[in-house]
DNA sequence: TAGGAGAATTGGTCTTACAAGTTTATCAGC
DNA sequence: GCTGATAAACTTGTAAGACCAATTCTCCTA
């Protein structure tokens, strides 16, 4: 047997949903339905649904039958952190996250700085004005990550803000911890204050240099806190 | 039952691995071996087997008791391949992941201007040599491909290296169309020279310049072509 | 030491069973 | 006739167990 049966009927469907003839929101025939028309036990038919949904292309719960989805790139990223977890408790994995982290906000900074709004700009000096006004380790770390992610929103681009929510979700430990270690608060908000000024100068230089001492000395910090 | 069997079962090794007493390589027991350890039936194994499998930690062949195996990079980026093909089948979808990877490409650009050593020039050259030397489609793709492999190399980070192959997979389709459209090879490989060139020269400015005009124009031709 | 036969093991599939949730149909009351 | 609650029918989630084919592993033989 070549072609393994739960393949065969995963694409069967993949296809009628790349085609069109099924689209977002349709309901799939029910798994018994499907065992007849394929022929096929119920272990196969779940396993290819599984694969689908693990697609995206199908969402389901329990007790009502499977509708077609949509992939989104949030949900692609979601698929990744299962994997993502074990990936970075390696040192060697971590470190290469926080390089490639950095590569995206420094290229963020320096789109938002060359395209930014007047309106990006307000949006943006909001979320400023409540990192700095954070005045416990919760907050903090929650409203700095709503302003980096207010700068991955100036793209307007979906896949730069999911990947930052996603990177951010990933590092979260590294932000708490280098945030914990000692550093005041008011330091780190200074560097977002020199961010944030070089956006909205359009100085697009300064926005990248200004966002990677920023995150080299987070980063750095991180590395002291945990030795 | 509150905790589903098979999530009990993937749990513990799950955590073998993290706490280490499970090293990659290491055999995992046989499936009905765990049957009888956790008392339970074989298809809760199965998934719980499956489920770490799709996390990375386990690879599994046909006749082979399960080894732990360290999650990849690479591995991760194929896990998203089917998700991806489906988001890029959207216009829209397709659009942004050109721009995400123009952000990545040109980023590398300047990283390699900053950082590339004798010999990543020396390979980069030979790269561009065979790029140049492309009479036929399949060839000049295929070399083109391996030019901006080669740049992301520069980075000396996995993680650059696997997006960028990945990516590369994913665009596929825009290469092709976008070279088989009218422009000659040379006009393409003149665009890597300049590249080339700048990284060479550490201009970091003028590398990502001409890395952003030469992805505008790959992208804008792509677009012309299917239109 | 090399090669091959047989045992061990997994992969894939099917069947059956029950639990838990959702949808649909029915029926009472207004 | 319409509305809302209730029950029946349907559907998925979880689980156990059995079978065969394909692959790997082991050990014995030459």
């Amino acid at each position: 047997m070549a072609r393994k049966k739960y393949q065969e009927i995963a694409e069967h469907f993949e296809l009628l949903v790349l085609s069109g003839r099924l689209r977002p929101g349709d309901r799939l025939p029910a798994e018994r339905q499907i065992m007849e028309e394929f022929d096929a036990g119920r272990s196969s038919v779940r396993e290819a649904l599984f694969s689908l949904q693990r697609q995206g292309l199908l969402t389901s719960r329990p007790g009502a039958v499977p509708r077609v989805s949509t992939p989104t790139v949030d949900g692609m990223f979601a698929e990744l952190s299962g994997s993502m977890r074990h990936y970075l408790n390696r040192p060697e994995g971590l470190r290469e996250m926080q390089d490639a982290r950095a590569l995206l906000e420094i290229g963020l900074a320096r789109r938002a700085a060359q395209t930014a709004s007047g309106d990006d700009i307000k949006k943006l000096e909001k979320a400023l004005d409540a990192n700095r006004a954070a005045r416990d380790l919760d907050t903090f770390v929650q409203t700095d990550v709503a302003f980096h992610l207010a700068i991955a929103r100036i793209s307007r681009n979906p896949v730069f803000e999911a990947l930052n929510a996603a990177l951010s979700d990933w590092l979260k430990d590294q932000r708490v911890k280098s945030s914990a270690s000692g550093a005041s608060f008011e330091e780190v908000a200074d560097q977002h204050v020199k961010i944030f000024e070089a956006i909205k100068n359009k100085d697009v230089e300064a926005a990248a240099e200004a966002m990677d001492r920023h995150l080299a000395i987070v980063v750095d910090r991180y590395w002291k806190a945990v030795m």
